[in-house]
DNA sequence: GAGTGGTCTAGACCACGAC
DNA sequence: TCGTGGTCTAGACCACTCG
């Protein structure tokens, strides 16, 4: 049980009386001042509390209209998206690298659309595999802006995977993320090891510096594997 | 340009410190009160620019020992999980919604595994399909646990989906989100009309009660559907 | 033990937006 | 106009944890 004066408190009794369906979907609840004289406690507190229950999509809020318990609470899973080495070794793995081709040439459609750059534009392909105990893990399909990178031309990357080098040189700024499932192509096929036309997932990232596109990557994951999260709400 | 004494003044000035390498990953970074008194404001504020910092991972943060700039910043991705109608309502179509199947049964062993029920618990069996503009949109394969939410096993389910009327009646505390690609079997190929074998986009949902395990959903999207996030960085 | 972040308070002013 | 949430301040105490 938690004090019911702290932002945890005040949190837990919101959501209570929500669950509880004291306070219906679509209904006002009371100002932060009188949550406050209610619960005893300063407004700043009853503020941080409903605050994020907003950013939760719990509650909404608007100024002089007030606070109302959301009609359609949205729940929210959160990705991580760690370094894949990482991700490797937290199985327990031994992790393991290798490049399997490289060459700058201009992006196709698709690369040039996500990263809204042109097909004229100047790109290191680079095609690698992601091992764990020796085993395929994950094949990755990388494209980078030789603009906004001109280092990578230069650099080696038989020894480290661009996915480090490119977190630890250039400043992200942001991204996308894109999430499907594919059948497995030729290429794909002969570098995992697993029959053609298999359903694979695929994580497509999108990644643009402070100006300019950085990186297109398309990750293939092994058959069977699941991305699991839990489930805010 | 964000007045440099509000928290998200703040915040910025962080950030850039760390994009721009001033402060290195793994470093320490001044105290609180140092950064407060250096950008003109109370500590307060940089306290609440620094928390959202840290549950976003770019900073990390302990007593006594001060606050250190991440070593591997992990990207996260925010996935919504809205209502499915709403989904396709917000792409703009008309949603429709037919119950295809519905039994009393006990559940195979991934769904009792995955709620963590003996195979032999009573679930009630669902399958359903969502459409937009009449056309096949979603497969939904649910499982209910009938000993949490008694009322399911004599609700009509035909006009409305078991995804709404769940969310109207039962409280939900927590959930997990898988996600997988999966070769669509027969029974989805010919509900989706599509060829057996393709690869399909799975989302899995397990949701619990205060107390028991609600209910397991399995959704088979279409062929070709990605799911798209920013990610915060 | 002492330094750091975590939090609460009481008061104040501001910005948005419904009326 | 004016009520509501959004934020800043200065000060205080507490909790964790490192040396």
């Amino acid at each position: 049980m938690t004090a019911p004066n702290t932002w945890q408190g005040v949190q837990e009794e919101v959501r209570r009386r929500i669950r509880s369906r004291e306070w219906k979907p679509g209904e006002l609840i009371p100002t932060e001042t009188d949550l406050a004289c209610e619960l005893g406690c300063a407004r700043t507190t009853v503020n941080r509390a409903l605050r994020e229950l907003a950013s939760a999509g719990l509650i909404e809020r608007r100024r002089k209209s007030g606070t109302r318990v959301a009609r359609h609470p949205t729940g929210r899973a959160v990705i991580e998206i760690p370094l894949i080495r990482r991700e490797v070794e937290a199985t327990g793995a031994r992790y393991g690298y290798a490049l399997l081709s490289r060459a700058t040439t201009p992006p196709p459609a698709r690369v040039a659309y996500a990263l809204g750059l042109p097909e004229t534009a100047r790109m290191l392909h680079l095609t690698a595999i992601h091992l764990a105990d020796g085993a395929p893990y994950l094949l990755e399909d990388r494209w980078i802006n030789l603009a906004a990178v001109p280092g990578a031309e230069t650099h080696d990357f038989t020894a480290q995977s661009a996915n480090e080098w490119l977190l630890e040189t250039v400043p992200v700024a942001r991204g996308e993320l894109a999430i499907a499932a594919r059948p497995c192509g030729k290429a794909e096929a002969r570098a995992l090891d697993v029959a053609e036309g298999t359903p694979l997932l695929t994580l497509e990232r999108s990644t643009w510096g402070p100006e300019a596109p950085v990186t297109f990557v398309r990750l293939w994951h092994m058959p069977g594997h699941r991305i699991v999260s839990p489930i805010a709400g």
